[in-house]
DNA sequence: GTCTATATGGAGATAGAC
DNA sequence: GTCTATCTCCATATAGAC
């Protein structure tokens, strides 16, 4: 890997673990064994080498939600699979986690991509709960947006606990007891 | 308000807005009005202080939840009411933001008390929807401390969507669409 | 108790040599 | 491209006067 892509893992790494505030270039620095004049021959600044960070981030979430979600097979079988799917519970959301960071909620420009990033989830999977419901394979009781915000919620939220707690327990409770309540019949059933 | 419970209230709040290690001592003696020495003659330094505010958040959380939650009532109307309590859903949780902060994590004596704190609304969560189920106001399908993670998650994530979207509606959102899924009777009465 | 002065170290970046 | 030196400002505190 060269020194630029050094810089970048590095920043996404740390970003990750410690957010945008909590993270000093010499923490990139010392984290990539990347020289100091490196840093500032590739990018503008802190801020710049974040944006690229952040954007790299953005770009493999909104990549891993697609595989799930425009895979073949039935929609609630992709949606089941996207809340399923495979994640470093204990680590959290590398998106998530900057949206409570107040430098970037300061700055339009990091603040827009993760804003993004999340609201590009939420399109893919109010597509596929439509699909579902026009497939009969979820009640029609509520809006697809609004199934799709309490999905995230859900999983963002989970992440959050587990956080907290240093357990993967409640992100597993969490979904597990989505999908319990999914599985129910609507009203109009009784 | 005296001095000292001036640094508090002031670091309460730059706590809520900016998290442990986006307020530095300085920005809390400009939040506050206070001088240099006044800090460090109530309190051993930023990390003590930070300690005091955070308990006091936490112990105004845990009263607003149990103002919920042990009311009178049916029990699945204290639960509605915990759900609906009316929350500053811009300025998202106290508590639930600082559980991502680096240096609260690193910090036992300041990661303990925000573990404690959810941990303890968990616990009157998971009692009343025991009550709950007793009274056949809730569906028996799932554990009560698993339905009680997902209800935290959902606020807690729905929280996190509404900052990212600087708007209330995933939040709402998230909260309505669990309670139309609560509402739908279980598999075993179809 | 509160003030101002001072200290150390790190954040974030620039300059110029190589 | 990468290195080291240097710069300014701020974080976090300590010291001692008042």
């Amino acid at each position: 890997m060269n020194t630029k892509e050094a810089l970048i893992a590095s920043t996404q790494e740390l970003l990750w673990t410690r957010g945008y505030t909590g993270t000093s270039p010499r923490a990139i620095l010392d984290h990539s064994g990347v020289g100091q004049g490196s840093l500032y021959h590739y990018f503008s600044g802190k801020s710049d080498l974040a944006r690229v960070a952040i954007e790299r981030s953005a770009e493999r979430m909104k990549a891993r939600v697609a595989t799930c979600l425009l895979a073949g097979g039935r929609p609630i079988d992709r949606l089941l699979a996207f809340l399923n799917d495979d994640r470093p519970i204990l680590r959290g959301c590398p998106i998530g986690r900057l949206t409570a960071d107040p430098e970037i909620a300061a700055d339009e420009t990091l603040r827009s991509i993760v804003a993004d990033a999340l609201q590009r989830c939420r399109v893919l999977l109010v597509q596929t709960i439509e699909q579902a419901m026009v497939a009969d394979e979820l009640a029609k009781d509520m809006e697809p947006s609004v199934l799709a915000d309490l999905m995230l919620s859900t999983l963002q939220g989970g992440l959050v606990l587990a956080g907290a707690a240093a357990s993967d327990v409640p992100y597993r409770n969490s979904v597990a007891a989505l999908i319990t309540l999914l599985r129910r019949p609507d009203s109009a059933h009784r």
